[in-house]
DNA sequence: GGCTACATACCAACTGATTGGTATGTTCCA
DNA sequence: TGGAACATACCAATCAGTTGGTATGTAGCC
């Protein structure tokens, strides 16, 4: 973690990690060069190595910029104004099916790329790279959790779903990668949404598993 | 005068190819060096370029590799002898969660990862990527096929679920390299089989104790 | 059988470019 | 006047790819 600043951040610093985000989305992490990314960033290399130590750093720190970035955008997006939880739900599925827009280089999950290439080799990228995932999957437990408990759904936990959320999101990205194309993520969102439909409709009088 | 040799003269290509698919698995496209690779298969530079003209070309040939022996890996799987097609889908599913264990470098799928790093830089990566991952859906296309017609179910198509089924596992794999830990992958598969079940009514006799 | 001609399967050493990282500045503002 | 925020120049290591070579085929012809 970074120390509090106070003043405005002012500096390349979130030129930098906007470049890295960009750059990681498109080549990867190790196929991304310093160099390349000072480029893009418009800094030279004294700039670079002025506030992250390393690259491994910089991924590090690209991860949690990621976490600040999508975190501030997810708590303003509109699904949250609905009153039932199991809408508010639904209407996450939904947003983040219509992100799903243009190149996958635009819509993809950094933490998810990143930690495909340094899960083994640098443990501080993967424990940020999953601090990224699990953290945005906690915000959806609270309305998992009451929505499971308004349907009366006992055979998953809203931590579980949660993840499993995530993982579908994930997956939808990689096809979309191998495809070139984001209607085929879209079309997952749909399976995994119809999933919730199914699972959410169910009642005590069909299902009494214990 | 017998020949001296009856072993089959496959050459170094094989072992280039199994280290480049353990070497990918474990540390990505672009981070291994050929050298290293070289280093893993017992062969030399020379070796290495007399089988592939350039880096990206082994990518292609270990795309189409994992494609044969993976290929031939499933089509062997005990899924295929129930007599119901449901149940091989069903089958399928807990066959590819009992491939689930011990590290993610050892259970995911190259393809997948090939392709996060490669599918702008190098479109003939990406396209073998694509065909591995689809090739491989088409092969549960009848079988589902079936079993939708089987269950009156009209609300999804056969290559569309086929594909989504690989969405999962992708998904799942990426959330397994990020908290290290395959149980995780698992509880995903777990999700997707109860969306079948959902999807195709079964009754409790078939359902999953999982 | 023996000769030529050519192909396959490698190997060790090398190259120019690029890599992450460092050492030494300079500029600017409090 | 001192430190934060950069820039310039540079380095050793490593990178993908090339070179010229050897050793072992093997097919065809006489």
């Amino acid at each position: 973690m970074t120390k509090p600043r106070v003043t405005k951040p002012l500096g390349l610093r979130p030129k930098l990690l906007e470049a890295a985000t960009t750059l990681f989305r498109s080549k990867g992490f190790a196929a991304t060069s310093v160099d390349a990314l000072c480029a893009a960033a418009g800094a030279t290399k004294g700039a670079f190595f002025h506030y992250f130590p390393s690259k491994d750093a910089l991924g590090v720190a690209t991860a949690e910029f990621w976490s600040e970035t999508t975190g501030a955008m997810f708590a303003r997006a509109p699904y949250h104004d609905h009153t039932d939880p199991l809408a508010r739900v639904l209407g996450y599925l939904d947003f983040r099916a219509a992100l799903i827009a243009g190149s996958p280089a635009d819509f993809t999950c950094v933490a998810g790329t990143l930690v495909q290439e340094a899960f083994l080799t640098s443990p501080a990228i993967r424990v940020a790279c999953d601090a990224s995932i699990s953290g945005h999957a906690a915000t959806l437990e609270a309305d998992l959790e009451a929505a499971l408990a308004q349907h009366d759904v006992t055979s998953v936990t809203a931590p579980g779903l949660a993840l499993h959320i995530q993982a579908v999101l994930q997956g939808a990205f990689i096809l979309a990668k191998a495809k070139g194309d984001a209607g085929i993520a879209r079309a997952s969102i749909v399976h995994l949404r119809r999933y919730f439909e199914l699972l959410f409709k169910v009642n005590d009088s069909q299902r009494s598993t214990a």
